[in-house]
DNA sequence: AAAAAATATTGAACGCGTTCATTTTTTGAG
DNA sequence: CTCAAAAAATGAACGCGTTCAATATTTTTT
């Protein structure tokens, strides 16, 4: 029986994720003790350190996931014709906002985005910084396809533009997820407001 | 003599302050443990967290400082005359970038970004996101003193494009202090790069 | 100037993330 | 089946930020 380790280890795993993930939930990342994460999995401390780096680690496993996710919706987006500008990148934008609470809290979002400005050399933050990547990677292609379907006007640099605009995008995420009375409607209103004015210019006609 | 008590916590004010500083900027913001700091200052453990709420709060009255002279510098750049708005943006964001490493590290900045995420209810937060809506706000400043003088296209908004403006100023600076290899020359021609686009469209003429 | 009240100092103790030497379990060869 | 080597699990111990009850100092009152 050679496959009884890996099967142990396989349900050690999920059951440890789903145990941190839970009590996040609950009662929020800083209080869930790694004790109380341990026990819920049925595990000693010691153990939870074999199967993840450290408390932070366990994030970005539901970091990943909500990105990945959202990168696929965005794709299809991007697949699709488009009207104009403003409707094509505020549906993309939105369907990142709207996904968003979708499997982390405000309070995951803080620690997971401060865990990577703190510690940047960590495989953590270095996942984290290369999602952020694809996102705005992803802003950019919407430039470009729109471009070469003649909407958006020929001399603009996509590359600039959207990294402009998704870093944009990224920030008022931050403010969104430290203010926990905004909503995700407010968030919206104020980056359609604040890239209003490029949009329009950038657009063809 | 009833100012012995003020005098002695004034003086002990700056000592602790001082140890602090020296200490984040020797061996680093973690490395630097409170216990040392304390005994660098002649105090007792206690005594540091009767003078600040926490560690991190050591870090804020270093980045208000460098944030109060540079806001002020760049009032003055705001008050003059300029040619184009790229030269005038470009002056404004370089003074921000060059002066960003006078009293802090990067991973002074990272530390107090983090913070400031992480925590979003403590007064640390809260000084230092007050710190950066002054800091959009004069890069709007600047757009609207320019469409006074004919500078800036008399429909554009400056509200909306100096905030979408900052953000990107502001998420570049966090990816450049997120990287110890990346230089302030290389984080200013990215920001021009990215801004340029905008810049272009939004000038008179 | 002595006592009482107000304020400041102190360091041992606590909480929690993390580590590591030790013990237990699993595996595969003989 | 036996046993030695490999892999995994364990929980006590550590480091460091933070707290707090006890102690000391300064100010005010009488």
């Amino acid at each position: 029986m050679s496959g009884l380790r890996a099967q142990k280890k396989a349900d050690k795993n999920r059951r440890i994720l789903e145990a941190a993930t839970t009590l996040f939930r609950k009662v929020g990342y800083d209080s869930a003790r790694i004790e109380d994460i341990a026990e819920m999995a049925g595990v000693s401390v010691g153990t939870f350190y074999n199967y993840f780096k450290n408390k932070g680690d366990m994030l970005m496993a539901t970091v990943s996931m909500e990105v990945e996710e959202v990168l696929a919706a965005g794709d299809a987006i991007i697949a699709r014709e488009h009207e104009d500008v403003a409707s094509a990148l505020f549906e993309l934008i939105g369907k990142y906002y709207d996904h968003s609470l979708t499997y982390l809290s405000k309070e995951m979002w803080r620690t997971a985005m401060s865990l990577s400005i703190a510690q940047p050399e960590t495989p953590f933050s270095q996942r984290y910084t290369a999602l952020d990547h694809r996102l705005s990677k992803q802003v950019c292609d919407l430039f470009e396809a729109l471009q070469s379907r003649g909407v958006v006007r020929k001399d603009i640099d996509c590359t600039a533009t959207g990294e402009l605009v998704f870093n944009n995008v990224n920030m008022m995420f931050i403010e969104f997820v430290k203010d926990e009375d905004m909503d995700v409607d407010g968030l919206k209103q104020e980056v359609e407001r604040q890239s209003q004015p490029l949009v329009w210019m950038m657009s063809a006609g």
